[in-house]
DNA sequence: TGGATTATACGACAAATGTCGTTTAATTGC
DNA sequence: GCAATTAAACGACATTTGTCGTATAATCCA
């Protein structure tokens, strides 16, 4: 699994997101399940995973006569790259401004607020350290 | 103030927080405050403000010889676009989950959280919605 | 007053992105 | 066997991005 520097498009990242969620999907198995969201041609979503591939962003086996598609990107730091790239560019690298604003923002319901209390006061009586 | 369906890009996103933290800058200016952490020629900056000009991302003023620019996308909302596009695609919309995995990141310290949960206490009780 | 300095304006480029259409190769049901 | 269907491979393009170099215009100063 590379962790490398490789920065996903937003198109790639939605196809990672598939994979993520269900590793070994055939391109047009990631295709529909996208297709709910995005709307594009076959042979985007093909081309797409065709450079992830060169880029060795995915790997694929042949089972049968079809491949089947593996992300090799590894979630978690992917996606914390990400954060930490935006929190360096939009909130001088302040994690915690970034929550702020994520918390402020109308998307976070008072339920999820509740439930983000919750968790973060089990996170500190099990925090060990 | 424009709140369209814009997406800046990486360099006018730092561009832009620069001006969004000191509106009326100089391209001069932008670009030594940025110099610290980017690492570029100055032109490279001064056409990045040229083109945010055409997009009507930035505006400007002439005062005495020079132009100081203005940032025309509202902070906020901009911030906001990111983040729901980000949870759209990384998170299947889950603002909640995306805040999980902002917590469980190694970026977020133990006080951190603590001041967090403070500030969703406070949001709570003074929540009236 | 003419050269040095400064702020802009322009135009170029390579690479990356998002989208497809067209071909070719298999596979499969009649 | 052969036409229809399915998967893959390629190659093209228009845009967008990130970066500069060069050319101009406006100032300043020795």
């Amino acid at each position: 699994m590379a962790e490398s520097k490789q920065k996903p498009s937003e198109a790639e990242l939605e196809i990672l997101q598939e994979l993520w969620g269900k590793p070994g999907l055939t391109v047009n198995e990631i295709h529909s399940e996208m297709g709910a969201r995005k709307q594009v041609g076959y042979t985007t979503t093909l081309k797409q995973t065709q450079r992830m591939l060169e880029k060795n962003m995915l790997s694929r086996k042949k089972v049968g006569k079809v491949y089947i598609y593996f992300p090799e990107l590894d979630e978690q730091s992917t996606k914390n790259n990400i954060f930490n790239r935006l929190s360096e560019t939009l909130f001088k690298g302040s994690a915690k401004e970034m929550m702020m604003h994520l918390l402020g923002n109308q998307e976070t319901s008072p339920e999820d607020l509740k439930e983000l209390k919750a968790w973060i006061e089990n996170q500190e009586e099990g925090g060990v350290k």
